[in-house]
DNA sequence: TTGAAAGCGCTAACAA
DNA sequence: TTGTTAGCGCTTTCAA
């Protein structure tokens, strides 16, 4: 690989010069910039990017670490900053958590050693110390994406309302008639969404004075797997609910796997809402209620708060909340469900 | 962020000692390495990887090029191959071509500024000339994940066998007493899938004995929106096919789509069959048949030759073909489907 | 406007 | 076994 100084020496220039005419510098003769210009294209010279962040300090880069790249959700999530951030000069670093809390810690410390200029954090578990303390001690902006850590002052956050809108669902259901419900969530108090959720869902309970029961709550890991094995749980109940609620998308999944494979009828033996919007709840025969946010729209935002901090834009950090909007299907079908269609 | 100087300076030793200690150097006293160690927890010292590669020359690091993170497929891979990569102390830097193809040859230049130790290549185009330039350029080791691409041939590969596989499936449905076939593709000849699709749909056909029909097969962007023009296109032909088989699998969105805003029944006013296997496929009702393989083992095998090359283990590119197999599920019904129930 | 020189933080060659 | 020294390729003073 062409290095700089080869560059120099064809265009008969110093190394200086070559970095001033490549960077933009304003005061370059035509001259200079011409045979320098002429000398890059010739030996097709690309700067070594190690070694320009080891100088300059920042190399560019925005760590983006992701709970789990499977989820079709933080997939698009990831695809949208990707994108924006790239259009702003800056390289995108994944680091994909796999599901497993140890790996947002360690996540934090590779892209910090690889001196990442800012950070975009999506982790499986926002309540551990470690990661506490590693977020605290970071001398460059982050912005938690749809998660809240404690003590973490100076980062800033992009939130859905998900309380709101679990709220409303919930609250269409219990006015359909539902009183049995259920809610399936991930590892209980791990993420805000998971607290937001459950928080909305008892509180709609709480509005139209109806019981929470025992075990109505379920969480486990937001995995199709344990989809499926909280609802074969919950349906093994001797009062199985009438509606069950799923909060992370990967659960809906098994939870429809379970339904099918004991020929229960979506809307119509049960009803069913997701707080998530996947493409599988509106392809779904019936649809699914899910609960739907504008993933492109919360990218964009957390890159340009996270932007504006690294260009200077602005100083300190800023909490957005964006809406979610109940995107009422088939699946929420009122009691009593059997006499229906 | 501390410095190896610091640490040298609070143990009482040389930088090279602390390098010596931290690398794992064989010939380093216990003294000297408890000494190094206290100092190294004490002030919490990472290594600068910046730093560390540039004086090096590599960067620990493995460039991942894939066309579109949004299907699930490819994020699926791209998770397999972090694990595995990790594990083995390499960190993957994602380049995300959302759909772009000027992106693909990008992204190989800025990782090979980036100084990866090496790359696994899943590109939207693999037949663009600066593509197969950029690539057979490279000093690094490469491998192509289903992906084959002209001329680079110091470059490993890993490939499904997709031509047999769509044989077998496009067997099964004309000896089900399908005739009028479609094919939806992704654009003709970008790809080594959509290429081996093609090949083993028409060889199938030939092997029957049944005439390709023109505009049997088409191709556009591997999108759910594309997929919902062509099925309508297909919909809207005086003859309409009997059986349709959807190639990229972000395509299947959309036929279902169209299919659902037709009120036309999969498996009962046509036969419909996909080549690539994803959650939906079998959560739909009636279930999709569709190609199988396993994703994950694909990975496996790309990050095993990136690794043996990487270590020395291996010296020449190597090409492995992975089987794929059909899941015969009911929306591949037999003609006559409207008599079946 | 341009060049010379220093140094980012690390590791490897060489010397002791 | 350990320390000294040089230098990876770049950018940024500083001086001319």
């Amino acid at each position: 690989m062409a290095t700089i100084r080869e560059v120099a020496r064809r265009a008969g220039v110093a190394p200086s010069s070559v970095t001033r005419v490549l960077s933009g510098h304003p005061n370059v003769s035509e001259g200079l910039r011409a045979k320098v210009l002429a000398a890059v294209e010739e030996i097709g010279y690309r700067p070594d990017l190690l070694a320009a962040g080891l100088r300059r300090g920042s190399s560019h880069t925005v760590g983006v670490i992701v709970s789990d790249i499977i989820n079709p959700l933080l997939a698009e999530m990831v695809d949208a900053l990707d994108v924006k951030l790239r259009d702003k000069g800056y390289s995108v670093l994944l680091a994909n958590s796999h599901g497993d809390p140890k790996r947002d810690v360690e996540s934090v410390h590779l892209l910090r050693q690889r001196r990442t200029d800012g950070l975009i954090v999506m982790v499986v578990d926002e309540t551990q110390p470690e990661l506490k303390e590693a977020l605290r001690d970071l001398p460059i902006p982050v912005v938690l994406l749809d998660r809240q850590v404690e003590g973490a002052d100076s980062a800033s956050a992009v939130l859905s309302d998900h309380a709101r809108g679990t709220r409303e669902l919930t609250l269409q259901l219990l006015d359909a008639g539902h009183e049995r419900l259920a809610l399936l969530s991930g590892l209980q108090g791990t993420t805000y969404p998971g607290r937001e959720r459950t928080r909305g869902f008892i509180s709609a309970l709480a509005e139209r004075g109806v019981p929470l029961r025992p075990r109505a709550i379920r969480d486990a890991r937001a995995t199709p797997e344990a989809g499926q094995r909280l609802t074969a749980e919950l349906l093994d109940d001797d009062e199985p609910p009438t509606a069950i609620v799923v909060g992370p998308n990967p659960m809906l999944v098994g939870v429809l796997r379970e339904l099918h494979r004991r020929k229960l009828r979506v809307g119509r033996d049960l009803a069913l809402a997701c707080l998530d919007d996947v493409p599988i709840a509106a392809l779904h025969q019936p649809p699914i209620t899910a609960l739907a946010r504008d993933v492109r729209e919360m990218a964009h935002t957390a890159a340009t708060l996270l932007l504006d901090r690294l260009t200077g834009v602005s100083r300190f950090p800023r909490t957005v909340v964006l809406p979610t909007e109940v995107r009422r299907r088939a699946s929420s079908a009122p009691l009593p469900l059997q006499v229906e269609d």
